[in-house]
RNA sequence: CCACACAUCCGGGCGGCCGCGGGCCGGUCCUGUCGGCAGGGCGGGCUCGAGGAAAGUCCGGGCUCCACGGAUCGGCGGUGGCGGGUAACACCCGCCGGGGGUGACCCCAGGGAAAGUGCCACAGAAACCACACCGCCGCCCGGCCCGGGGCAUCCCCGGGUGGCGGUAAGGGCGAACCGGUGCGGCAAGAGCGCACCGCGGCCCCGGCGACGGGGUCGGCACGGCAAACCCCACCGGGAGCAAGACCGAAUAGGCGCGCAGCGAUCCUUCGGGGAUCGGCGGCUCGAUCCGGCCGGCGCGCGGGUGGGUCGCUCGAGGCGCGUGGCGACACGCAGCCCCAGAGGAAUGGCCGCCCCCCUCCCCCAAGGGGACAGAACCCGGCUUACAGGGUGUGUGGCACA
RNA sequence: CGGAGCGUGGCGCAGCCUGGUAGCGCAUCAGACUGGGGGUCUGGGGGUCGCAGGUUCGAAUCCUGUCGCUCCGA
């Protein structure tokens, strides 16, 4: 899955929906290349570097293992929150799946 | 065995599955090409993939640009015992001096206060250059007061007050005040004299030196603060890899308006188009100068500012051994190793065994957790953060032999 | 990557350069004026000077380190 790199992407999905769980925020908007991307943000309110890292680091690995129930056609950007940080892995794992199938359901609709 | 000091090292280990970044090598497909081959897509294999501080950005360098080089001054900034190490340093080593500790050992911005200026609040008599508050001592006894004696408006004695002089030992103030202790001395006292200690000058000896030791003289004068200004000695151009280089038409070339187009000579397609010299202006913090280099200026329009490649990791490199040196370190080797190099930026998820920590004084079980912290041009240092642990040397104490 | 500045009562700021007393405004508390409120007047309380060392007799002030925040340039 391609990841979003520009500014300007970001600014993007930030106008489309939003989706809030304890541990990140997911913006899902509809982009116009026609491919499911994701993109990651970690703010230096997380703290130091290597907590700016881990969080994105296991924000990835989330969006790897959904990547089959992402919205097709759609940028998902996540956003992450301090909870990211020492929520246990499959708690995190079942909230992205609840997020994704919100999107769809919303989007669907 | 307990307590402590110093030095140094490590920074969870092993394995399995899925995934990520770089490099190398095959496979397959597409495009271009006569071909060799080049570019791209897909899918594999092998290999490497954060730290001792990667951090703070406090110093020192390399490297690149400011065309290049140099001198002086001023300013600014830095350093500050001595000797050495080093590419260099504010770092490191050894030594000296001072301070702390029973000791091993630790700490010190540690030049100059008789070059000058300034400050030293409050208290106190007085705060740095001299004076003298209380007090002590001597003299004057003239005046006044008190007490006592003599029969006495008068005389005598003692005390207080007062005046003149001596004194700096004592008191009181303070962070600090005519060096400290003792003896002699004196009316009382004082380096006034003497001894020791401190201080200062000179001489001798030892040491490369900081400095140390000894002798002699002086007779105490010379308080503290330079992390106050300052003086002295030494050092220092500026910017920073978004430096910068190459490819591409690409910080250029073009158009318009305004101002200016200086002097001399020459060429001329006669257009202020060009050349030489002078002048003027500019040339990386300031000023001046020398050589040198560059040069119409301003405003607007238009164009460009999202590309690619390099710089980019092999280096004052790490390990080992030997030699020299107290040491920092230096030198040498048929020796061994290659250890991240990025597009805004790769290390993550799950599981098993072991190790350590926590919950509760101990044991077992169960549960939870793994210090500080993430490379971005590269080195040498410093500083700061850090769970826990290993090794070596030494000191003090206790016990035993 | 480079540079500059600021942390002082609840809030906004002086004081720092040139070291000895921490001050001002708003807010707050008490009293007075008023029937009550507002307003005015008088009086009062409240500060580890971001933190840790050092220099000094003495540090908010000088020096070093450290933490946090803000701004500027490329």
């Amino acid at each position: 899955m391609p990841t979003l790199k520009s500014r300007r992407d970001f600014l993007a999905a930030d106008r489309g929906m939003r989706i809030v769980t304890p541990a990140f925020i997911l913006l899902v908007q509809p982009n116009a290349c026609g491919a499911a991307r994701a993109g990651f943000t970690a703010s230096r309110r997380l703290g130091p570097h290597v907590q700016r890292n881990r969080a994105r680091r296991r924000l990835r690995e989330l969006a790897r293992l959904l990547k089959a129930e992402a919205v097709a056609g759609a940028d998902h950007v996540f956003i992450a929150r301090p909870a990211v940080l020492d929520r246990p892995f499959p708690v995190l794992l079942a909230d992205g799946r609840r997020a994704l199938a919100a999107a769809r359901r919303r989007l669907g609709a």
